[in-house]
DNA sequence: TAATTGACACCTAGGTGTTAAAGT
DNA sequence: ACTTTAACACCTAGGTGTCAATTA
């Protein structure tokens, strides 16, 4: 049985400042359900419309950024991009991967998580861990099984190098990139007119995202 | 500039027996000369002859198996397996790969280091840890950059999945393989007439080599 | 009707030996 | 004369959207 299985794309990609040097973190990524809703697409408004309550929730599962752990000064220097986090549909998934529900919104999460001298790259609780969470509404996503808007699917295949052999048939226009870029800016409007700054702890510390690429998240399932 | 970088083919793998459940380990891999010499191959007769002195030696590096730190539990379950380790003959090579001189006798060997609660899969100096060196003789081979010898050709071609597509015109015959084998068989007894067996510690532990895999190990640089 | 699946062609990414050319 | 390099075709491995068929 072959699952339903896509990375995501855009990729997730947090830099952090400030941390301490010498202190080793883990780096974690979760999906967490936005609302209790689910949703249908209007193709006449280029909308998602609220259709029901929520399906049953899939298995909450976390991914380890599988450079963990990282040292501060690590953390200083690289973007950490989380570009091979996997997403499936199948509820029954024995590998490990983010389990969502299409038709669903989602809101990825970024956890820093202390790593004291003990412990590997893992995270089974994080409960009894110190540990940070950050959170960016601007990379709330619907998940899919199949595009509902063109102009999504001419973005990905226009930014993703894997879908480089349809990109003759269907470059955006600069109408398009336009509208798409109106929508997106809309959308993030009404739901984050400011942005959240994050410190960790008493260190001052700030987290910037990779807006630019994030602008555009949106991942099917 | 492209290096010469190639794996290691046959792969080292290696299994270990009887080590604690709870501890954690990180298995290493480094590459040694055997000797002070450096050989050119007598092509009428099949087979080495020492050519000179050494080379001034290339940095020896250490190779982290990238699962590591593995559990005990884990280490008895599973075949460690070092497919991914890379070679080259480049002395300036930057990104960490193993570096050997070519025309010189090469043995591998296996380190198995207990890890503290501290510390990642990292062993920046193995002369600071708990740590125990596995040898295996019937691993030793020569570094080259073009094989000398086509019966390694043939058999590497026959049994290297990336290979597949010259098959067709070498398939290595009965009598070749059985020529090989004498070859290899002679190598290893005139190197290595008893099997050594190794112990960890006081813990009775044994290490024992996927020996079919590694008694073809002959890998080019 | 709307959503999901699976076979497919088309890519990226990278591991092979071959061969002719260059290096020593 | 021997050794090394670099471009190449041919693979493995796996990430894309498409489209027709299937599911619910």
């Amino acid at each position: 049985v072959d699952d339903m299985l896509v990375r995501m794309f855009p990729t997730v990609r947090v830099s952090f400042t400030g941390i301490r040097p010498d202190q080793r973190y883990a780096v974690l990524l979760d999906i967490v359900p936005v609302d209790n809703k689910r949703y249908r697409y209007a193709y006449h408004r280029s909308s998602w419309l609220v259709a029901g309550k929520a399906d049953p929730p899939a298995p909450c599962r976390i991914y380890a950024h599988p450079d963990s752990p990282y040292t501060g000064e690590q953390l200083r220097k690289q973007v950490v991009s989380f570009e091979k986090v996997k997403l499936t549909n199948n509820e029954m998934d024995k590998h490990g991967h983010l389990v969502l529900n299409s038709m669903h919104k989602y809101q990825p999460r970024i956890h820093l998580v202390k790593r004291g001298e003990g412990a590997s790259g893992l995270v089974s609780d994080l409960e009894n861990e110190e540990y940070k969470t950050f959170i960016f509404p601007e990379t709330i996503f619907t998940a899919v099984t199949a595009y509902q808007n063109q102009l999504i699917t001419k973005l990905k295949i226009d930014s993703n190098p894997f879908a480089k052999g349809f990109r003759d048939s269907s470059r955006l226009t600069e109408f398009e990139r336009e509208t798409m870029e109106s929508m997106l800016a809309e959308q993030h409007y009404f739901r984050s007119p400011l942005r959240p700054f994050a410190d960790l702890d008493t260190h001052n510390n700030n987290l910037s995202l990779e807006e630019k690429a994030i602008l555009a998240a949106r991942s099917q399932l």
